[in-house]
DNA sequence: TGTCTACATATAGACAGCCTACATATAGAC
DNA sequence: GTCTATATGTAGGCTGTCTATATGTAGACA
């Protein structure tokens, strides 16, 4: 997967990951791998200042919880989240039509 | 269209739309935007840079031409260009898989 | 003649976001 | 006591897209 080609759909997957529950920054990581097959492995210097841009943008909440001795940020979506999300799948769905109406214009 | 959701794609739509004919590269902007149904509306700081950068990796072949007093870089594949744009094709396909299968898990 | 629009190419510099690499720390297995 | 998995975070680099600007021809139109 090139690094390049998930630019500005970062958001998309962060905020449709956390649509049915909420989850901290590594268990997302694992739940992008896991919904895709292994395809997406993003690194934790891409996910957690996405995740900290996602709360300063007010789609996020975080939250301090501890399990055991370890300390973990849960995150869900706000009510400005979920309405972004559904914006961010009518983007996406946009943008594969007109990307893919170009590379494969015989379907 | 977000600009940044453009990223690491841009390389594929000016290989797929100069597949079966050279174009030069304002013709290239139009041919994007009409295949897109206007969708795509790349500007000219955007592609003339790629197309150097394309040719410059030896994937495209420029050549000036005149149209009467007009002067014209056009852009053919190369062997290695139409190599790349199969690559470029599988690519975009794994990538909207794995992207998809994250956005919308129910199909 | 002058102006406007479409055609045509190009560059400088800004910007944003994803990456690598590194730092830190706990829990549990062995 | 060492190793791996779990867990978060930052600094700095990279690179490709964008905006804004520059330059020039051709043709329409007044």
């Amino acid at each position: 997967m090139n690094a390049d080609a998930l630019r500005g759909h970062m958001d998309a997957l962060l905020l449709s990951v956390l649509e049915h529950e909420p989850l901290h920054g590594y268990a997302i990581i694992e739940a992008l791998r896991e919904r895709s097959g292994g395809e997406l492995d993003v690194p934790t210097g891409t996910v957690y200042p996405a995740l900290r841009r996602l709360e300063r943008a007010g789609l996020l909440a975080g939250e301090w919880a501890s399990d055991g001795g370890r300390k973990r940020r849960t995150y869900r979506l706000t009510d400005a989240g979920r309405k972004a999300l559904t914006g961010e799948r009518s983007a996406w769905r946009s943008f594969t039509t007109a990307i893919g109406s170009v590379l494969d214009p015989l379907r």
